[in-house]
DNA sequence: GAACGTTAGTCTCAAAAAGAGACTAGCGCT
DNA sequence: AGCGCTAGTCTCTTTTTGAGACTAACGTTC
């Protein structure tokens, strides 16, 4: 895991680079910094499913804003995640479908879901146990 | 993978129940949005290391101001993923070190991350395609 | 012995990002 | 003729983030 666009490691395999990191110049962060967004997560396990239309995305995630819904759509069909297929109906309708390189990032991130899913129990008791030690 | 605290879906494993998502009532938003930040997993890689002192992450993220990186540590390990030790030396000293919890998360997260390494540069070609085709 | 650096933060103010909701256009339905 | 449907965009307000000064007590330097 190399951090930034460095110089292999002496030794290899687990050795990470973090020494001048910035951000402009670490692939990681370039690629983590636009998936790690509140909405991206969710429109990713939406559109892993199946294809949604924007309005279908819109109720599904009763909470997300048209706003941020356009602009997280753009950003995940930028990134190549996503795809926008638009239908000249009157009015028109618009369906996003994943790609296969979506398809290969949800992958891995899918078990990250899993293990939130599997780990919200020990989540919300440390939560717990960190807030009763603060207000004493 | 069941997104809100739903029954059990009809047919087990993949099934997911996405209707009538809030965002308060869905165990995994409510562990993912906390690890979902910019600064979050970055700590988190930094950690899963080595333990580090505050000062020590500053420089080591060179790009985070202190006030991201109290309030991203204090996130983290209010949810159980690090633990804050202070060294009473004049000045005090604080150790961030990571959990088995955090341990464990970091386990698939670090998968993700491989991923974001491997695949900058398909990401970076569907941007470069992505921004051509808008701009004709 | 006075000035400076060190520690891990907090505080304030400015800038950026996100949320809420009105508004668009063209067609079908009643 | 008026209403609703579509996928957005535009504006305004609120929230979040960033930049940087400030703290306090000690060790080192000049």
């Amino acid at each position: 895991m190399v951090l930034k666009a460095a110089r292999k490691p002496a030794l290899g395999g687990q050795e990470c680079d973090m020494s001048g990191w910035d951000g402009g110049n670490c692939p990681v962060r370039d690629v983590i910094d636009r998936i790690a967004g509140k909405w991206s997560t969710l429109l990713l396990e939406a559109l892993s499913r199946r294809p949604y239309r924007f309005g279908e995305l819109r109720r599904l995630v009763p909470d997300i804003s048209q706003r941020m819904l356009t602009q997280t759509l753009r950003d995940l069909q930028r990134d190549g995640y996503v795809e926008r297929e638009v239908f000249p109906t009157k009015p028109p309708s618009v369906e996003y479908r994943m790609t296969d390189l979506g398809r290969s990032l949800f992958e891995p991130l899918s078990k990250v879901l899993q293990w939130a899913e599997k780990n919200h129990p020990s989540v919300k008791a440390a939560r717990a146990k960190y807030d009763e030690s603060e207000l004493a």
